[in-house]
RNA sequence: UCCGCAGUAGCUCAGUGGUAGAGCUAUCGGCUGUUAACCGAUCGGUCGCAGGUUCGAAUCCUGCCUGCGGAGCCA
């Protein structure tokens, strides 16, 4: 059985031969003594022309056959250097595998996004879908062979976490406990020592804490793997269950981690555009004109570099009239953030040092006492593509925070710890793995870019 | 969660108080090189749900549900 990547990609070593291919039929046309069949296998973007005529005992059965019925098809592989097809398979015999249906909700023509979501186990065998879950795969390879190929380490971190650990929102409980008759202590609340892991327990919102503990270990690490927030978010850019890669390197400052984030970027843009050339056309034409200008123009600009404070200066100094307040302080809104890197500086910017007030704990204070250690990368088209940060390690610095933000000392023991014994610099970035695949293909919605999205009130599939 | 828009045939939509429409799909027929083929015919609807106004409601009003866009939160 012949690949119709490698009809595609071997082409001369084909021609007049015999071939044997395998898959679903795209479109089929028919007239009195022959037709046309547009095969997909699935192993490449394209499709291969398959020719068929009355010869064929079973030429009135293929006739017939519905969308996306899957065949087997012998056949001779010719060249066709005038048609608008390079080459066809003329078929000397096709074997029908699996019929279709009359009722097979994918037709011939475009259809709407919306109603593509509501057939989200179908929707891969259509143009658009196939090119972004390759793209997600390539990408998604890319991202590892990037961190592999620097020696950066692999770190599985916990799915099931014990506790709110970075107080990023609302997380999915996870129990075993019987929800209709859940056993109290003496307080009247839920006894969570009957639970299963005899405490309460929760789906990671974070990796980057375990991440820290293996930094200061293996000196450069990574986490590749899902993560979930219940919050009650509906827009085109969030999801309850999304995937999240975070580096974090040991004797590390804020400066390394931007590099960091810019050299895999463009590596996987690099990546992606060499390994998925069709589907990144078809992007550029059907998806987002201008995406391939967009891409090339990452890849090849220096990312641009500036301090929140100057961003605000800028702001200020734009004439622009937003619609949230400009004020040193006060967090950059989506406008804001898009008005930088779109009209700004045109290209995929870093803004660092934050006020601390709006950032997280763990982030490093600067020695101006105002202002932490942290970047946020902008990116066209999307607004937040990584957040990342220094990390404070200073013990007594980073357990005063702590106390100041009345979080729970006792359940960040570990972390703490972590500069307790040999304590260094270090720092990291999470990067949203749905935003990075918006970025290259141009999509607009996250749902589109996840093979059974998870958003609130919906789980179908 | 807030603001706005939408829900009519399998799909995409038109219809703003008086008999429910089009294109595409599908089905049937035609066609000797098609490319989302083309040509002809046919099939196809409890107008999101519930109530209300009216002689009469897809159309006006109220509530609810669902989806989409924007915002917040963030990745």
């Amino acid at each position: 059985m012949t690949l119709i990547k490698d009809l595609y990609r071997n082409t001369e070593s084909f021609v007049d031969q015999k071939v044997q291919v395998s898959g679903w039929i795209r479109t089929i046309r028919d007239s009195k003594t022959f037709g046309f069949i547009e095969l997909n296998d699935g192993s490449f973007f394209k499709s291969v022309q398959i020719v068929f005529e009355d010869q064929l005992e079973n030429y009135k059965d293929i006739a017939k056959l519905p969308i996306s019925s899957s065949i087997k098809v012998e056949g001779d592989f010719i060249h066709t250097p005038n048609a608008k097809q390079p080459f066809e398979i003329k078929a000397t015999n096709i074997v029908i595998e699996g019929t279709s249906n009359v009722d097979y909700p994918l037709q011939k023509k475009r259809h709407t996004f919306e109603y593509l979501r509501t057939i989200a186990h179908l929707r891969p065998r259509t143009n658009t879908f196939a090119a972004v879950f390759r793209v997600r795969s390539i990408a998604s390879y890319a991202i590892h062979k990037f961190f592999q190929d620097k020696g950066f380490v692999y770190v599985h971190s916990p799915i099931i976490t014990g506790s709110d650990t970075e107080g990023a929102g609302e997380m999915f409980r996870v129990t075993t406990l019987d929800l209709k008759n859940l056993p109290k202590n003496e307080e009247g609340k839920t006894d969570d020592s009957q639970d299963f892991f005899g405490r309460e327990t929760n789906l990671t919102v974070s990796g980057q804490l375990s991440a820290e503990s293996f930094a200061l270990a293996f000196r450069n690490v990574y986490t590749f793997g899902p993560t979930f927030r219940a919050e009650n978010s509906n827009t085109a850019r969030h999801a309850a269950e999304f995937w999240m890669i975070e580096p974090e390197i040991a004797f590390g400052e804020l400066p390394d981690i931007m590099d960091l984030a810019e050299d895999m970027v463009k590596y996987v843009i690099d990546y992606v555009l060499e390994q998925a050339p069709e589907e990144m056309n078809f992007f550029n034409s059907f998806v987002e004109k201008g995406l391939l200008d967009r891409l090339n123009n990452a890849r090849t600009a220096d990312f641009g570099r500036v301090t929140y404070t100057e961003a605000i200066n800028l702001l200020k100094e734009s004439g622009e009239d937003f619609g949230y307040p400009v004020e040193w302080g006060l967090d950059l809104q989506t406008e804001h953030e898009r008005y930088l890197c779109e009209k700004v500086f045109k290209k995929p910017v870093f803004v660092t040092d934050y006020p601390k007030e709006i950032k997280a704990f763990y982030m490093r204070l600067n020695e101006d006492n105002k202002t932490v250690a942290a970047t946020d990368l902008l990116v066209p088209g999307i607004g937040e593509l990584i957040g990342g940060s220094q990390r404070e390690e200073r013990e007594d610095v980073l357990a005063g925070k702590i106390k100041e933000l009345g979080m729970n000392e006792e359940d960040y023991w570990w972390y703490l710890e972590l500069r307790k014994y040999g304590g260094t610099k270090h720092s990291g970035y999470g990067l949203g793995f749905e935003r990075l695949i918006m970025y290259l293909t141009g999509m607009t919605n996250i749902r589109d870019v996840i093979p059974f999205p998870r958003t609130p009130g919906n789980a179908e599939f």
